[in-house]
DNA sequence: CATGAATGAGCTTTCATTCAT
DNA sequence: CATGAATGAAAGCTCATTCAT
């Protein structure tokens, strides 16, 4: 029963993330995504409160499974300089392999209400916060520089990788991201060694 | 004529900047700038084709304003490295004293359709081309080391620099900004220099 | 099997009482009543047949109950005038110690569809026809004016009653409707009497 | 300019007003009267802040009007007795002369939520007050017992009527109801007199 | 008999844009 | 040039009712 809950509670969700990244934010009513789930339009209020929610819970679902991804990756690393390298490949990685996903998170989602953006702040926290540590975990293995500020570094890394993804997007996807990688995490590694 | 027109043209560009900065995108309705302005609604559409086209105007006529001041500033530099501090210092600088301008270009202005944010796209541009520029001109110097992606860099440095300050306006402006300048720097210098 | 069925039909009936008087007419759904009752949804539809029937019971039964009391008790009565004055007597006193009761037959129940209006003025028939036979009654004791018209006092004795009731009720019952039955009386009989 | 507004306000009255006696009230969507009254839906919203105060509105110029009427009417009789009889054969030839009245005030405009009737309320006061000011004049004249209880009285008087009109409707109109002043007077002033 | 998940019709209100004055 | 009254399309959400289990 729960699974069956749970199951269908899936299938909205990935509804609206097909109908956000064929339609856009503006164009994503209600009963297009209960239409694409193949459910009314009353039963997508069985399981969401508000429209809301569901671009809420889109977002920490899928950011959940990719932070769930960084972690379990990052274990099987020794080093910080290891651990930052495995986080911009998945990154974008599985942005590049996943483009309806890289749409909504990097454009369509971004076009919400301030009250929305916050609730997606809070899922994307994690992932801040998991750059911050390996900004940490390097200062003690002595290979990044003591002076570093961790908190404002975790928003360098982190906005320098976002912006990319995004200028990915909007130019088309001409070019492969992750071959964007190295040189990005070249750039990350020489800001912060030692 | 012309000049009245350009006038009245400022003035709802001013009255819409304070009418989102208080009101926020989504409460920015065309009737609350016309009367901030001053001017009848039907007025608003002598001077602007769509709604879309005062944000876009609005943006373009404050990033090109800002882009000026970074030109001008940047030729009282030396080198890229200076260049770069200017850049950097202006950028925070500018936003933390204008926290009105800050809001509207960092948060609210980003809640826009897709081609809203295109357009606001054309006019980012010149400023990322200008680092752009910096960066070429650093490795010219033989001071930012010669295998960097001046394209690739030019995001990771504008992409860090944005969420530097996004994230110092969502967490309240509990911090200074402008102190951050040093740090955001040396991070740069330290991945660009040879 | 029927006694099982008369059970619940009651229960829901309670619940309705209770969830009117609690939530107001317009917040009264089908499944907070269910809930309230203890029954599926469904179950409701198993005992009536659209919500509307819950009401038309609702008021039949409690109304039915009323008038039964009047029955019983206007037979212990000699005169026209004691059974009127027996009748306000009943009227007010019961609606006084039964808020609940009172609330959902002056205020909520009236706003109602004209359906499900004529439905209950059906219900307040035997009543209003109660009064018709006491004025009748009253008449053929020489007590009453042999020029009344009974049809039309049974509605002037009504509509009185009834809306000394309601305007207690929205004043916020800030005062005993009880005390009003003597002087109510009185001005009936003086209205009645040869 | 304010003479257009007004003429449009009370085009959407009278629409209202059409819609609902032919509708009922629940049959009355905000598109039907501005159907009715020759307007755009949205124009319903620039004299009306929101669909109820079309109905508080109706019910307020209606009834204003009416009492205006008894106001005039009673001044020119002299002694309560004259004027009770004056409100009486007014209050019946009105609602009889105007059915589609009679059926807004007395059916309709009552199956609307609290909040509406509340407003309602406040509409029919002043008429109430009237009847206690005739009855005050009674006692004072010493044509009407001196023991009476003005507020009481009101309420008795007010509710005779209401339900005559009330049954009267709801029988059919299958006689007539200027035929019953005579006699609904004659039970007040039985009941008033000294 | 009982359940409760699913249905889907239905309606108010907003607001960018127009155009007669 | 300027006005601002009028337009009307568009969409989120509720809830009585059904029916497969």
């Amino acid at each position: 029963m729960t699974s069956r809950k749970q199951e269908k509670f899936e299938m909205i969700l990935d509804a609206a993330q097909k109908v956000i990244a064929e339609n856009g934010f503006h164009g994503s009513q209600v009963s297009k995504i209960a239409k694409e789930a193949g459910v009314a339009d009353g039963t997508i209020y069985l399981y969401f409160k508000k429209k809301e929610d569901i671009l809420i819970s889109l977002f920490e679902d899928r950011l959940g499974k990719l932070v769930d991804r960084f972690n379990s990756s990052i274990q099987e690393t020794d080093t910080a300089e290891q651990a930052l390298r495995k986080v911009c490949e998945i990154h974008f990685t599985e942005l590049e392999n996943n483009v309806d996903l890289a749409y909504v998170t990097q454009i369509e989602l971004r076009q919400s209400s301030i009250e929305l953006r916050k609730a997606i702040g809070l899922s994307v926290k994690p992932y801040i916060q998991l750059i911050e540590h390996i900004v940490q975990k390097g200062i003690h293995e002595n290979s990044f520089r003591p002076e570093l500020d961790p908190k404002l570094t975790r928003h360098l890394i982190f906005g320098a990788m976002d912006e990319v993804v995004t200028s990915w997007l909007i130019s088309g996807r001409k070019y492969s991201l992750s071959a964007q990688v190295d040189k990005t995490v070249d750039f990350f590694l020489k800001a912060l060694s030692s």
